[in-house]
DNA sequence: GAAAATATTGACCAGTTGGTCAGGATCAGG
DNA sequence: CCTGATCCTGACCAACTGGTCAATATTTTC
């Protein structure tokens, strides 16, 4: 589709990131709207007019982020396998979605920012990909189901529950610090909840 | 603190209202610095000049929304009472709390909004009055489950859960109805699914 | 029904913002 | 060390935005 350049140079490469991860903090901590590319310019350590020799537009470096988000948003669901016990199997991906909701807050924000307004630029996605992806693990649970390996119950909200409860952590943890206080590790905490809450609800004979 | 007119006649209150209500859904949508004081007034109905008569200032407008909603919020959790069942009881507040995700996902959204961006105009009232309350019934709950009538767990963490999943219906609306497809009304799944989730995890004996 | 209070508006303004551009600085390859 | 490509910047602009204000319209009150 679109022309890029054959070779990039160290500068591009390392500007080009420097402005990414600037757009992350800021576009996840601000909003799309409520931030300027001058904002953008001044964490990356560079000019306005610079940034935008790098990306075309303000929307240039948001729909560069989104799309690299999804990669990784996605890729803990993919390794929901059918080998191994299932209950392991359903533990491993909410931890893994707590260890992303720990380690990339500001990507969990971005998306949660993104969702909220309406995701007017991943609706395509959400109905499309996502939707398969989600139609074909929700499948191999309620296989697992149908032979008793684990407890009844509805396996997308199932799989809802898990993205709500590992995000909740990132998107609102400001309200969960506020709560708690000082001399919690929330993330810990939740990981223990986590395992606690799933393994209860999917206990064989819970149903 | 500040003087109050006399008297709100017809026109202020209704205008007033039209104000709020379409600031609402402005902010809710496009989250504060995304949303202009011309579209607040297009949606309700005046001019802008007009719209600047009633209030101040935009944030004043976003001021009080904000205060409007922290009683709506936490008006369910402060319903958690020591009578009754216990499990019963955490159900209940988790149904509320779903009903008001259907009914006010607006509210959910900016309520949303705010924290994500590290609610800067509630941080004293998360640190302050939320807590003192949620701390005052995790400790309820703590008691119940000191007395074995229902199932281990951390109470605080079981309050978050409670927000996670049934905000998360209002905030991530889009995602969960383009996930699900037609054909699905994710609110009256949700309650189902929460009601299942909740009673396998307090159910006593369960830890 | 006239005066007073309230409501509404068009015109305007200053600051901000996304984006452009011509020219200059710097770098890589020969 | 020369040259072309890449990189960077100050100055600038048009559009937009929050907010003001004097003048006008409407409603309320007596």
């Amino acid at each position: 589709m679109s022309e890029k350049p054959r070779r990039v140079s160290r500068i591009q490469k390392k500007n080009r990131e420097a402005i990414l991860a600037a757009a992350l903090q800021e576009f996840s901590a601000r909003g799309f709207a409520g931030t300027t590319i001058d904002q953008i310019a001044d964490v990356a350590g560079l000019s306005k007019p610079n940034v935008l020799y790098y990306f075309a537009s303000k929307d240039a470096i948001h729909t560069e982020l989104l799309e690299a988000l999804l990669d990784l948003w996605l890729g803990p669901l993919r390794e929901l396998q059918a080998a191994g016990d299932p209950a392991d199997q359903i533990l491993a991906y909410a931890r893994r979605k707590l260890e992303m909701s720990r380690d990339y807050p500001q990507e969990s924000r971005l998306f949660a920012n993104e969702v909220l307004q309406g995701a007017p630029r991943l609706a395509s996605i959400l109905g499309g990909a996502l939707r398969e992806l989600v139609d074909e693990k929700a499948a191999l649970i309620a296989v697992w189901m149908a032979e008793g390996r684990i407890a009844r119950t509805d396996p997308h909200h199932l799989l809802f529950s898990i993205w709500a409860l590992t995000q909740h952590y990132a998107d609102f943890e400001v309200q969960v610090r506020a709560v708690l206080g000082d001399g919690h590790d929330p993330f810990a905490e939740a990981q223990g909840f986590l395992d606690q809450l799933y393994r209860r609800l999917l206990r064989p004979g819970a149903d």
